[in-house]
DNA sequence: CTATTTACATACATCCGTGATTGTATAAAC
DNA sequence: GTTTATACAATCACGGATGTATGTAAATAG
C-alpha cells in the first residue's frame, strides 16, 4: 500500500515532526540527516521531502508547532488585582509548561543549545515578536503595579522590566542545564517567588 | 621557503586560531570547514592538521584561550569593605571585558549561539568548574554581605546567589543579542547597579 | 469506470568535507 | 657538513548527505 488518505498523510506528518524534533535533540540540527529522521519516522527521505522542502523548512515548522502553545499561555490580565502576582504566576506558568510538556521543553532545549544562529537561523537570534511582546506585557504590568503602590519605592518598572526579562532568559537556561533530579528545578520556583518578593513594596 | 623557525610556527599556530573564531562565528562550528579556516588564516589545511587533530581540538584550544583571561577577573575580594558593591564590580567587570576585549566575547557568542552541544560538544553544557567557582564565590559574598547587615533583611543568601548567577546568565545572553548600539547594552551597567540595589538593605 | 492526482519509495548524480598519505625545503641537532 | 626532524603544501581515496528524478499503487474526482 502506498498512497495513503489524507488523514493518514496528516498523521505521517506529525510522525516526521516528531522524529525531527527527537533527532535534533539528539544529534543537534547540523548533524541531523533527513535519513535518520526518516528512520526514525518510520518513512523514507521521499516522504520526508513530500512534506516539508528541506531540513531547515522542518526545523521552522517544529518550531512554530511547539513555540505557539508557549506565547498563547504567557498572557498578563489587564484586569489583575496584584500584577506583581500576575507576574509570579506567569513566570510559574513558564517552569510548568517546561515540566509537563515534554514537546514544547524539548523543542526550546533544541533552540537553545542544539541550534547554530548562522544563515537561514541567525534570524531567531534577534528578539523575535513573542519576545517583544513579553518585554511589553512584562513593563505593562509593572507600571500597573506601581500605579497600585504595589511596587517598591523608587523602582522604575521600565528597568524592572528588563530585570525580569534577563532573569527569565538566564532562568530558562539553568533550568534547561540542569538535570530532571537537580535540587536547581525545584527550587526555581522559588527562585520565582525572590524575584518577585524583591520588587514589591 | 617551507620549514619555519619556532618562533614562525607559534606565529601560524596563533594566525590559525584567529581564523578559526571568525569562521566560527560567522559560519558556525559545524559548517566551519577547515579549507575555510586555512584560507581565512592564508595557509593550507595541512598546517591546520599540523598544529591541530581536527576541528574539535581547535574549537577546545580556541575556547580555553578566551576562557581564561575572564574567569581570571571574576574574583570575588573576601577582604572586600562592602561585598554587594564587590559583586556589582565583578559583574560590570564581564561587561567591560564584553565591550573591550573583542576575543572573548567572540568566543562566548560562539559558545553562546554558534555550536551545538552534542556529542564531543554536550560536555560543555553542564555547569562547568568555573562556573561552580563563580556561584560559590558569589555565595560567599552574599553572605559576607549579610553577615555585615548590609543584605536586605529575610533573603537568604544562597537564593539570592543563585539569583545573581542566573541573571548574569541572562544578561551575557541578551546583551550577546542585542545591537551594539541597542539602548540595552547602554543600559546594562545600570541594569546590574538596579539589580544589586534591590538586595541591599 | 476511467483519469488524474496524491503520497510516498526507490534510484541516481553530484558535491563536499575529512583524514591520510606523500612530497619537500629548510631549521636545528650533532 | 651531514643527518634528522620540522613545518608545512599538495594530492588522493572515501564516505556521506543532498536534491532530484523516476516509479507506483491507491485514493479521489469526474
Amino acid at each position: 500500500m502506498v498512497r495513503k488518505t489524507k488523514e493518514e498523510a496528516e498523521l505521517t506528518r506529525r510522525h516526521i515532526l516528531d522524529a525531527a524534533r527527537r533527532v535534533f535533540l539528539e544529534c543537534g540540527v547540523a548533524r541531523t540527516t533527513l535519513e535518520k529522521v526518516a528512520a526514525a519516522a518510520g518513512v523514507t527521505r521521499g516522504a520526508v521531502y513530500w512534506h516539508f522542502r528541506n531540513k531547515t523548512d522542518l526545523f521552522f515548522a517544529m518550531r512554530e508547532q511547539a513555540i505557539l502553545p508557549f506565547v498563547d499561555r504567557m498572557i498578563f490580565d489587564e484586569a489583575d488585582v496584584d500584577p506583581l502576582q500576575g507576574i509570579e504566576r506567569a513566570l510559574g506558568e513558564m517552569i510548568h509548561i517546561m515540566e509537563d510538556e515534554p514537546e514544547t521543553r524539548e523543542t526550546i532545549e533544541i533552540l537553545s543549545f542544539k541550534c547554530e544562529y548562522v544563515d537561514e537561523f541567525s534570524g531567531l537570534r534577534q528578539r523575535t515578536q513573542g519576545q517583544l511582546e513579553f518585554l511589553a506585557g512584562l513593563t505593562a504590568a509593572y507600571q500597573r503595579a506601581a500605579a497600585k503602590g504595589l511596587l517598591r519605592a523608587g523602582l522604575d518598572p521600565t528597568i524592572v522590566a528588563q530585570d525580569t526579562f534577563v532573569f527569565v532568559g538566564g532562568l530558562i537556561k539553568h533550568w534547561l542545564c540542569s538535570e530532571p533530579d537537580e535540587c536547581f528545578r525545584a527550587g526555581a520556583l522559588a527562585l520565582i517567588r525572590t524575584h518577585i518578593a524583591l520588587r514589591r513594596a
